[in-house]
DNA sequence: GTCTATAGGAGGATAGAC
DNA sequence: GTCTATCCTCCTATAGAC
């Protein structure tokens, strides 16, 4: 036994905090792997190696299950959004995240939740983590893109919103996937390919 | 009873095709509303109007159910390819094919499959009636986007497969519905901004 | 907070009469 | 081929002992 109470407790914080981590992590690459309908919660609780019950313990439900994955996806995506260069100029930042994201989704550690479950949604929209987390990278994502519009290097006749959307869907983009099944092209060569659809159109320049 | 047993088969034929028909529409509309998993097959019963055992004796599993509304799918889509006017160039088809497209979505009437769910990809790609369909469409479009290419007027350094896909993925973008439920434009208006950021890319021209 | 065991219910599919 | 009634599997969630 510790002699103080207070290490002690935190030394029992922390274990806890590592095994909701180490759930989180298991539900981030089943969400990726297979979607939010198709992951079970028998197998979450069998990846991580615990039982279903204490699952329970840790998150009330499937859905808050999730709802974690995406929480820490936002925060990961706030640190890139901190890092980047500030020399940068807004296109090549927007550019960046893209890139990022997109890396993110054939490294397989990209959740996709289906966007009409509405129970779902009801518990995202009533996490207050995630919905802090995504209003503010939207608004650092619309304040560059606003800006890259006013330099005249994105199209400013795009309302900023659709620029937005058209970013966020790159995220879980399956022409990803479907260029990875092709097997033509590795990584790199698909984020590349994404890219120039994304920025440079299909139209020749 | 009708004199003639040849008349009488081909009326009961008929009546057949057109419960089939019913079948297939309402399924269309449910997987277009809320997605192959979330439609349910009591749902499809409730909604034509028959039991649910009678539905299993037109079709065999609800995967056949979203493969007949699929071939119906293929089916238009080759339909609108071939009424394409045959004097426009390459690139002019291709953008009526993505219009077309994003128009279905947006009507609701554009089936949404997971692309992750391996019984139904089995069943989809055991139905030769739509592997025909869509390796035909695929053909089509492969041609038009390596003459567009020739002209210059598609980006000839993209591979033709990473074009078709991004094609198809306009059928299913969730930047549709992002900007629908925004309420800020109307159909047409969504279409046309869609249609630049496929096209002209985000980036100002 | 962890476990075993089970409740509870949704949903795909079928039996059997007509 | 249509119906009613039912089966059966899977999955979320919980009870209750330790």
């Amino acid at each position: 036994m510790s002699a103080n109470p207070i290490v002690k407790l935190s030394f029992k914080e922390q274990m806890l905090q590592a095994r909701e981590d180490a759930i989180v992590s298991t539900v981030n690459r089943l969400l990726a792997e297979k979607g939010f309908e198709a992951m079970t919660v028998d197998e979450v609780a069998a990846n991580v190696g615990i039982a279903k019950a204490s699952l329970y313990k840790h998150f009330p439900s499937k859905e808050d299950l999730a709802a974690a994955a995406m929480v820490k996806v936002m925060r990961r995506a706030q640190d890139f959004l901190t890092g980047l260069a500030a020399n940068d100029s807004a296109l090549d930042k927007l550019r960046a995240v893209v890139r990022w994201t997109m890396g993110l989704k054939l490294a397989g550690e990209m959740p996709s939740l289906p966007s009409q479950n509405s129970t779902l949604r009801t518990t995202l929209m009533g996490n207050k983590d995630y919905m802090d987390g995504l209003i503010d990278v939207s608004d650092r994502l619309g304040a560059m893109i606003e800006v890259a519009q006013k330099e005249g290097l994105i199209n400013p006749r795009l309302p900023a919103i659709a620029v937005l959307y058209t970013l966020y869907a790159r995220a879980c983009d399956p022409v990803l996937e479907f260029l990875k099944m092709g097997g033509q092209h590795n990584d790199e060569q698909i984020i590349e390919l994404v890219m120039s659809t994304c920025f440079d159109g299909l139209n020749a320049r």
